[in-house]
DNA sequence: TGAGATCATACCTAAGGAGTATCGAGAAGG
DNA sequence: CCTTCTCGATACTCCTTAGGTATGATCTCA
């Protein structure tokens, strides 16, 4: 049996005449009694009764009829789906994101994205640098968040954002009355550093920092994220590096100080990743809602 | 697209590689491949990730193997009810039966047919002997039973049983003392008779027996049905003359006597009719049924 | 009885599915 | 590092079979 037997036989059943079904089939009749005769033949059934005036459904005929619409719907809505699959339309996409970065861009992120996509279901995942890595190359995931990532051969590093440093002080800290500050006047306030775990990371980046400002940091705490870290500021535990987004974090007693020195040095990157040579369809629009909204972006970005 | 690309794409799917799959189709791998190729070009969807080890399926793919799954198992499902359909396993029978004929015979056909067709719904209708003869022919209904059916040319009549006559008779009733009754000792003695309506019928036949045995009847009441009648002989408004079948009706107070006429004139006939021409598997599944039945009875039909 | 439908049959053409042979690209192994 | 193996893709041929035209067989209806 063929999907056009079930075509040309709905043409018949509905018409009731071959001679009719045939013309709306864009075929002559001749073969058109062949192919029923045919089906009727495969399924040792018969489907109609010929009468002077046309073709009559047998009850046989009847409930086929019924699953031969069901089946032709079906085989309609799966190339259907499968295409809109292939667009990236519909279907799974699963992201994973680190501790607390999910502060500012990455909701904006998803937001435009499902709101193109409304139909792929998005699954967060919360991941360390290693374990994205480790989850992008067993596809797992398609994308993972996360900083100061390094080359490698079978993954894609794609820059989305460079944020600056900004310094979490609680309201009552000396700093706190001037409005801006250098990077060296850091040296002897106790400092909380964030994440542990996973090199090299934001952490290494505060510590390169204080070192090329002549002075070791006092670390008073070490804290796995930004938003543990300005909670124990508003404790009152010592100041603390934050990227820019961190700002969205409002703890009473905190405010945030810009740096005044010279930017290169105090940038922090907010990259993607994900497996060089994939595919997805799905993970393309996804990649391409970023560098629309990166290009949406004024102060933004270096692809 | 066709129901073969379903089928090897399935099975290029499941080997995830196009040469096992070919085997396994029993065809070479060149072909295969380019149906594949085809499909995904109708459907303008990568369905397959091609890599040295063989073939990977898309996200796309993955959903269109679900549903080429599904698809292919309507298919088969469609197939198998619409032979069953063809051997009158599966479908609706709808049969019209009169009044309370429905005493004996009727009920044990239908046990016996719902045994062996269990998946026919079968459908019983009341209808008087006109209706179902109109009914036939409409195809609203597919049999109906009926007695003194007079020949047409586009009905088949077919005799399921003959039943011979018993007079009911109240306990008190003076011939209830015999223990058989000639016809003529029923002569003055008021009788009631059914069905009224639709002629020729039962009625016909008891009072041409009457006239043959030298009287005219004396009516005591017309009623619709024989369970009405004999209803009446239990309250004393006379005797009244039945099939066989109608014994089944055990009324507190009446008895059945047997008559001593010889019988060819004491028959009554039960027949079913249906369309002639009318070709319905389920049809003539109940008519082997009512054959069968016949013969396994030992005084039974002449077909 | 003849005209008009309707489905079935006979025969031809050509589209396309399947086969064989072969290529090209990676992966595996000495 | 080169050979060999595996896998999918391509080129070309063959033959099945769907579709076309012409015609036949019935039945209805005027």
């Amino acid at each position: 049996m063929d999907l056009r037997h079930l075509r040309y036989f709905v043409a018949v059943a509905e018409e009731e005449n071959i001679g009719r079904a045939a013309t709306r089939l864009h075929i002559s009749q001749p073969p058109l009694t062949r192919q029923i005769q045919q089906l009727e033949e495969e399924l040792g059934v018969a489907l109609f009764i010929r009468t002077p005036r046309g073709m009559e459904l047998t009850q046989a005929g009847e409930l086929f009829l019924e699953e031969a619409r069901n089946i032709r719907a079906l085989v309609e809505q799966a190339t259907e789906r499968t295409q809109r699959a292939g667009q990236g339309k519909l279907g799974r996409l699963d992201i994973a994101i680190f501790g607390s970065a999910i502060l500012d861009l990455i909701p904006k992120l998803l937001l435009n994205f499902r709101n193109r996509h409304p139909d792929v279901k998005v699954v967060l995942h919360t991941m360390t640098k290693a374990e994205q890595i480790e989850a992008v190359r067993q596809r797992r995931i398609s994308v993972g968040f996360n900083r100061m990532l390094e080359p490698l051969d079978d993954i894609v590093i794609k820059q989305v954002a460079t944020e600056g440093l900004l310094v979490a002080l609680h309201d009552d800290h000396p700093l706190a009355r001037q409005s801006v500050i250098r990077f060296a006047e850091l040296k002897d306030h106790p400092m909380i550093l964030f994440p542990t775990g996973a090199r090299p990371s934001f952490i290494d980046k505060v510590i390169g920092l204080c070192i090329e400002n002549g002075f070791q940091p006092q670390i008073s705490q070490e804290v796995g994220d930004a938003v543990t870290g300005v909670a124990l500021v508003a404790s009152g535990f010592g100041i603390c590096l934050v990227p820019e987004s961190a700002t969205t974090l409002q703890f009473p007693g905190v405010t945030y100080r810009r740096l005044t020195d010279p930017p290169p040095n105090l940038l922090v990157d907010l990259s993607c990743i994900y497996r060089k040579g994939d595919q997805s369809p799905i993970l393309a629009a996804f990649l391409r809602t970023v560098d629309d909204y990166q290009s949406a972006q004024p102060g933004a970005p270096k692809t």
